[in-house]
DNA sequence: CTATTTGCAAAGAATTTGCACGTTC
DNA sequence: GAACGTGCAAATTCTTTGCAAATAG
């Protein structure tokens, strides 16, 4: 597990990898990046061009995709979906930097967590099986949380 | 984890729980389950489809999908998204009876696992944080397979 | 006979893409 | 100023739905 890095030394991170790509940086591809960092939890597409819309109001929801698409490829971003039909993203440091969720089937509320008991006995397993280089594992726990505010109105599916 | 059943017994099961709710038990449904327990796993719409209609050609997608919302709702199929866009389905008794995945980001092969020490030790975490019910959980571990069929072309994203 | 189900085609929802125009390097 | 990026709208892909005809109980 990597430590805690400031917004601004991963932004600044990312564009270093832009430029390392040939890529070019664009003041909408900051403003993205910027608030992605800011708000820093699995975002959706439409979240997050509401977001930068208040900042810059002509940014289309392709650039938002596009600029989505970048990050996850440089590793800034993890692609999640929760089975609401929607991608969610995660903001990543470049490196790996996973952790899992706890998905409430009732309210919809996604929690974060990371147990290195659970990675380290999922870690010897692979290792134990010899076949495969493990390079992602994801982890979600689908749950009824017991908040007052949470509809306990059993959403037996996953949809 | 429950025992194994046949196929006929699964089917059976669907019949007396789809009579229990008032539905029907039509051609079209008993060709589309018995072939999805047949066949037996993680299968996309599409390619059961193309499965269902060597029997009977002329269903329809709309079919096969509503079909499949029936049995995931009786819990006899779960839904999963792997990040290649489409939703798989797998078989289920109609209870619980849960597995993990592995998946080759080369070949894009999934493997189905089950670790009883792994569970053990995230039923140990859920409980001790005490907020929560779980209801389910999704463990899939994205690898590098060590076949030489597998293509090794560092596929560094999700997708 | 009546309610449910089917097949088709059209509608929706999420995401991607083609292309003329703008911007960065 | 050449290459890359943007915004828009149209295209794709996956999934759901409306409706008239067919079928199960």
């Amino acid at each position: 597990m990597s430590e805690m890095l400031s917004q601004q030394e991963v932004l600044d991170r990312f564009h270093a990898r832009l430029g390392a790509s040939g890529l070019k940086s664009t003041q909408q591809r900051d403003v993205i990046v910027a608030r992605f960092f800011e708000l820093g939890r699995h975002i959706s597409v439409e979240e997050l061009l509401e977001e930068v819309r208040r900042t810059a109001p002509r940014i289309g929801y392709a650039t938002v995709y596009r600029t989505l698409k970048l990050l996850v490829e440089h590793r800034f971003a993890t692609p999640r979906q929760f089975g609401d039909g929607q991608t969610r993203f995660d903001p990543a440091d470049g490196d790996d930097d996973e952790h899992d969720h706890i998905i409430c089937l009732g309210c919809r509320r996604v929690l974060e967590f990371s147990d290195p008991t659970i990675t380290a006995r999922i870690q010897g397993v692979v290792a134990a099986q010899g076949e495969f280089e493990l390079a992602r594992q994801r982890l979600e726990l689908y749950v009824h949380c017991k908040t007052e505010a949470c509809p306990h109105l059993a959403a037996a599916t996953h949809r």
